[in-house]
DNA sequence: AAAGTAACCTGCCCGC
DNA sequence: TGCGGGCAGGTTACTT
């Protein structure tokens, strides 16, 4: 499911509620999420710490504790963060059976990690210990210092696919099935050409493709496909979906020439272009 | 070195 | 109505 542009709009709902609060109370459902430790030194390690600050990097959502410790999600492919006031309604298309983690906070609030397929990850960082799967991240790519050069840089002298490349976490990190489509679409190239072979012009506007459409999607509280399985913090959905030009559109039109889009498969993903405007 | 496949999970949709 | 297959926003490990 989340994205970066998902992710993104989670992390900032998470600097709005829960910076300053104390986790009261903890839940561990399905201990399987903890990656790197046990469901017990869990408990001992976050209950009574507070939540200094919430930042993001790729996909992953990393909290600052008090304690010096970092709490980290990757939400996999259907993991949602939910925020709920005291007696607020429960979200109705949520299951509640998948709540597998529930952070209870002082004020009465609480925090509830939510995973249809289970696919997410959760880490207790201890201190300044290193993270593996964030020390091998590549580009931000709404960095400030994720200037051309450096795509071309990533890019250029690959011979894998351009497609595997930009989902390829270690070159950039963030972009996932749905905006790999979509930026190559806006970019007009097609999704099985080699890195090394794109002109510097391609690279440019295949640049400005996922910068402008990441952007976009950040504004617009990310995408939320009509099966409605991404939602944010308060549990409303993103509106970048009517803005999705190919993903997901089976039997559709290309918007720029009409023709009949096509769907390809690439590393067992569905891929979605025009087969005329994208060469 | 790169590309393909299977695995981890549950749920939904479609065709028969 | 039910069953089986395929598919789903991710990542990793293993095989060709």
């Amino acid at each position: 499911m989340p994205e970066l542009p998902e992710v993104e709009t989670i992390k900032r709902g998470l600097e709005k509620e829960i910076i300053n609060k104390v986790i009261a109370a903890l839940q561990v459902n399905l201990p399987r999420l903890l990656k790197n430790i046990t469901a017990n030194q869990f408990q001992e390690l976050v209950t009574g710490k507070m939540i200094k600050a919430v930042q993001r990097r790729g996909k992953y959502i990393l909290c600052l504790l008090d304690s010096s410790d970092t709490l980290v999600f990757h939400l996999g492919m259907s993991g949602l963060l939910l925020y709920q006031k005291k007696e607020e309604t429960v979200i109705p298309k949520i299951k509640q059976k998948h709540n597998h983690l529930f952070f209870a906070f002082e004020d009465g609030t609480k925090m509830i990690y939510n995973d249809v397929r289970q696919f997410g990850k959760i880490w207790l960082i201890r201190g300044d210990e290193k993270l593996p799967e964030l020390e091998s991240l590549g580009w931000e790519p709404l960095g400030e210092d994720f200037t051309f050069a450096k795509f071309k840089e990533v890019i250029q002298n690959k011979k894998g696919n351009i497609k595997s490349l930009l989902m390829n976490q270690k070159n950039i990190a963030g972009i996932g099935n749905i905006y790999a489509n979509e930026t190559l679409f806006y970019a007009g190239i097609h999704p099985l050409r080699k890195g090394d072979s794109l002109s510097t012009q391609e690279l440019k506007k295949l640049y400005f493709a996922i910068k402008d459409t990441l952007h976009k999607a950040i504004i617009l509280g990310g995408t939320t496909m009509a099966d409605e399985s991404y939602r944010n913090l308060w549990g409303n959905p993103g509106n970048f979906a009517p803005e999705i030009l190919v993903y997901g559109k089976k039997n559709g039109y290309c918007p720029n020439c009409g023709c009949p889009l096509s769907i390809i498969r690439i590393e067992n993903r569905s891929t979605f272009l025009c087969p005329d405007c994208q060469r």
